[in-house]
DNA sequence: GCCTCGTGTTTACATCTGTAATCAAGGAGC
DNA sequence: GCTCCTTGATTACAGATGTAAACACGAGGC
């Protein structure tokens, strides 16, 4: 339900590969990897905040942030909204489509053989 | 190269599904399908027109579209642009995902099937 | 005790998007 | 020939987004 921007995301990813984090810390690793400025990261903390992706616990005068929304949450709804908006709702199109573009590894394959087979399990 | 947005898209669809069309044409449908007005209709042509996405001959005092970005081109962008980003390249867990979230019918999952049976006899 | 600096909060601002209304010009009807 | 309607072009406007600067306030150094 709670929709996040491509930048809030960046933010997530890092509080998705550690929770609690403090703003610097977080800032660390963004400042490099997106080139953002602090105040740009700040701005993306308290838009996080704002709409409940994020949560804040008081230590001293910073704050230490947590993801509340979960990546696995985030990526559920990443795939129903691609696959829904683009390929009216069914898998196989994507997969089709995904396959041609760029030839699966047998490991992918693999991967997706069992995923029917536990599809048909139940 | 070309992006487009949401609404945009919706265009492009009755575009993709047969070209060249009016711009009434394409309005009759969205109308419907959208519950857009004319006017939302004639902006959306224009912005897509302004991207290159479609091009327009005139034919009397009217214009008759015609995609220009092509619809695998457009699906190239998306799915793989999700995927690269948020799956590792890897399509699977996009399936994963989608299946917890949505049941997938007994149709779809033979369509998988059948694609992957495919995909590993070459 | 005052100044400075680190932190969070507020404000800024251009662009993109969704959704239209308004304007202008050329044909169709009278 | 003048008027009105159709159709494209221009303008509008609020909300989201990317990107950040300005501000305010409390803690630490001197």
């Amino acid at each position: 339900m709670v929709a996040i921007s491509d930048a809030e995301a960046q933010v997530m990813e890092v509080l998705w590969e550690r929770s609690p984090q403090s703003t610097d810390d977080i800032a660390l690793v963004l400042v490099k990897r997106q080139d953002w400025q602090l105040a740009t990261i700040k701005t993306l903390l308290n838009r996080l905040l704002n709409k409940g992706a994020i949560s804040a616990v008081q230590e001293g005068r910073r704050y230490s942030y947590t993801a509340v929304l979960q990546r696995t949450e985030w990526l559920a709804g990443q795939s129903t909204d691609l696959i829904d908006r683009v390929f009216g709702g069914r898998v196989a199109p994507l997969v089709a489509h995904f396959s041609q573009q760029r030839k699966l590894k047998p490991a992918d394959i693999a991967a997706l053989k069992a995923l029917i087979k536990a599809l048909e399990r139940d």
